[in-house]
RNA sequence: GGAGCCUUAGCUCAAUUGGUUAGAGCGCCGCCCUGUCACGGCGGAGGUUGCGGGUUCGAGCCCCGUAGGCUCCGCCA
């Protein structure tokens, strides 16, 4: 037996016990003669002492140590001398003066210290198991432990049975790039990975399950981010017979359970919601953070017949004049006007027009154009004050609201508006949101055609089903919703259609050919032909929610090991080249070998 | 595919206008130290300043290129 207490269990009351412990040399004290060790495992510290008078080969012996050396030791439990108790430890009052050192392994020199905050992440993932005995990401593992337990905890509570879906999977047109596995059975085929078990979890509501989850992961091949890895997890729910109300319900009582569990934190419920339209008209963004007011006007009324060229121009063609009242940011710096209107421009704008108001003047280039009832309108509708910001957009309107949108974002960040209020403690610093009625469709310019928003299964609102023969696409409001947590995505869904005619419908407006439809879709159109219930669910990004839990920057740090934002792995140091073998097996030759085909050497 | 920021000892950082032998703390190695808890003291090792080129009498510092890291845009149904 390697022990019999972790390193946070020891009180004044095993004062006189024969103990048994075992964990990593956290750090050592050599006086000389007596030498001190923070003896550290996953539970805690507990110091031990080692005294020459009283076991002089064992403190020789101790004498060698090093950090991070794994140790177990057996001694009694005493007292700290009067004075020396240590009230930063739960184990403070008493230490363990060891009459036998048993090394299990040495540490090398380290490669960073294991106390201190450390920026360099090439370093921290080519030693990540290291990295990962830091305190901050050792509770991060654990976190996520908790919400992913709450998760089963409380989907098994309304009914609902996890079920696993496979892995090697089918690559379908839509969507993101699949991640390819080649077949050796089948040479020249290709399993794909799945990006989500949309469509698995669709046939199991065929398959009467009618209450579906799964903590599953995906995978995507696209550009990383902080908040974006090749493999990540989603809480995957379906269930069938529902509204987005029931959808909405069950969501939000597991969002309340993960919040408990995990930090003990009550949220209110049920969440606010605005539609996708709402969204985008006050915010300039479908995942809006409202922890900080500044929502966008729209001023568009009051200058229909300005003298104003650039804000005329915008409303004759059919665009809106919309501003941002940045509250006591007049004092921007001309350097940070600069860095926003690159943002603006950056998503589209022309510039970015803006009245600073200081010593009671609107400081401004573009004021002189505006009429005195123009300045009025101005006035009372954005409810101006000394030391202001006012920023402007003029544009057709997914664009006025977008840069609006941007900028407000970049203004609160400058000014630290949100601040570290996710990191709080209160529920009220959590602010959850619905999104919905997110358009069905939209016309791609690029690709000539009309792509689902969601995916190609999302059933139209019954209200806009009209317009499919109407061929008014981009009118069409899907059954889709979003939950937004502090202007984070953290999950969306939709209902689905289950009726064949209504999903033939959809994938004509998508332009996807019959052949594709039976050679692609085909299972799930036969599917939905044999008694397919009304279904619907949605999905959460379980590292993206386990983020914000933490109060972390990046998924990264919840996650154990981790891509750089290139896909690869330093620590394994994949993806790596393989056996020319094993390429042989699966009938593939590299693109990088061809030319060489001809000089090959032939193999017996 | 594009943009920005970064790269100096194992780690975190410094180095005046371009000017002597590139420094400090931590870590590492050695010695000393019997009540510390970020123990303390003395000594030591450790550097192709990411890499390549250029400007200059002289480059860690300026210029060009390149590699790597991070962030963002595109992309991510």
């Amino acid at each position: 037996m390697y022990r019999t207490h972790d390193c946070n269990s020891l009180r004044k009351t095993d004062i006189g016990k024969q103990v048994t412990l075992a964990g990593w040399v956290h750090v050592l004290r050599d006086h000389g003669g007596v030498i001190f060790i923070d003896l550290r495992d996953r539970a805690g510290l507990t110091q031990v002492v080692f005294r020459p008078e009283e076991n002089a080969e064992v403190a020789k012996e101790a004498r060698s140590l090093g950090s991070e050396d794994v140790i177990e030791i057996s001694g009694r439990v005493a007292a700290r001398v009067p004075g020396t108790e240590n009230p930063k430890l739960a184990t403070g009052d008493i230490e363990v003066i060891p009459n036998r050192l048993q090394i299990l392994n040495r540490a090398d020199a380290l490669p960073f210290p294991i106390d201190a905050e450390i920026h360099n992440e090439d370093l921290r993932m080519t030693y990540r198991y290291y990295d990962l005995r830091r305190p901050r990401l050792a509770r991060n593992l654990r976190v996520r432990h908790r919400v992913a337990k709450a998760t089963r905890d409380y989907l098994d509570s309304q009914g609902y049975i996890e079920v696993e879906t496979p892995i090697l999977s089918k690559s379908t047109p839509e969507g993101a790039r699949d991640f390819l596995v080649p077949s050796r059975l089948a040479p020249g085929k290709f399993y794909a990975l799945p990006q989500a078990p949309q469509q698995y979890k669709q046939l199991l509501m065929v398959a009467g399950v009618e209450k579906y989850f799964q903590i599953a992961r995906c995978f995507r091949d696209e550009d990383l981010r902080a908040d974006r890895q090749p493999e990540f997890t989603q809480i995957d729910i379906e269930a069938s017979f529902v509204t987005p109300d029931d959808i909405f319900g069950v969501t939000e009582g597991m969002l309340r359970a993960i919040f408990k569990a995990a930090r003990d934190i009550d949220i209110k419920a049920p969440f606010d919601r605005l539609t996708y339209r709402e969204a985008i008209n006050r915010y300039g963004s479908d995942k809006p953070d409202r922890r900080f007011g500044v929502q966008l006007v729209d001023i568009s009324d009051d200058f229909r017949s300005s003298g104003f060229k650039v804000f005329r121009g915008a409303l004759d063609a059919g665009g809106v004049v919309k501003a941002i009242n940045a509250k006591g940011f007049a004092g921007i710096t001309t350097g940070q006007i600069e860095e926003l209107t690159e943002t603006a421009k950056l998503f589209g704008a022309k510039g970015l027009a803006f009245i600073k108001v200081e010593n009671r003047e609107w400081k401004s280039p573009i004021v002189k154009f505006f009429s005195d009832a123009e300045k009025a309108a101005l006035q009372s509708k954005l409810k101006i004050e000394e030391g202001d910001l006012i920023l402007f957009g003029a544009d057709k309107w997914e664009t006025a609201c977008e840069v609006l949108g941007r900028t407000r974002l970049r203004v609160a960040e400058i000014q630290d508006l949100h601040g570290k209020a996710a990191k709080g403690q209160s529920g009220s610093d959590w602010d959850f949101l619905w999104v919905t009625d997110f358009p069905l469709m939209q016309w791609s310019a690029e690709e000539n055609k009309w792509n689902a928003v969601h995916h190609p299964f999302t059933r139209p609102k019954a209200a806009d089903v009209a317009l499919f023969d109407a061929k008014k696409f981009g009118e069409i409001r899907a059954e889709a919703y979003d939950v937004v947590l502090n202007g984070v995505e953290i999950g969306g869904g939709s209902i689905r259609i289950h009726e064949p005619e209504l999903q033939e419908k959809m994938f004509e407006a998508l332009g996807v050919s019959t052949e594709d439809r039976q050679s692609l879709f085909g299972h799930l159109l036969r599917a939905l032909r044999l008694g397919a219930p009304p279904h619907g669910g949605i999905a959460l990004g379980l590292d993206r929610l386990v983020m914000l839990i933490c109060g972390e920057d990046t998924i990264r740090d919840v996650m154990a090991f981790p891509k750089n934002n290139r896909g690869l792995d330093l620590m394994t140091q994949s993806p790596a080249d393989v056996d020319p073998r094993q390429l042989r097996e699966l009938s593939i030759r590299l693109a990088s070998e061809k030319r060489l085909e001809g000089r090959a050497p032939s193999r017996p």
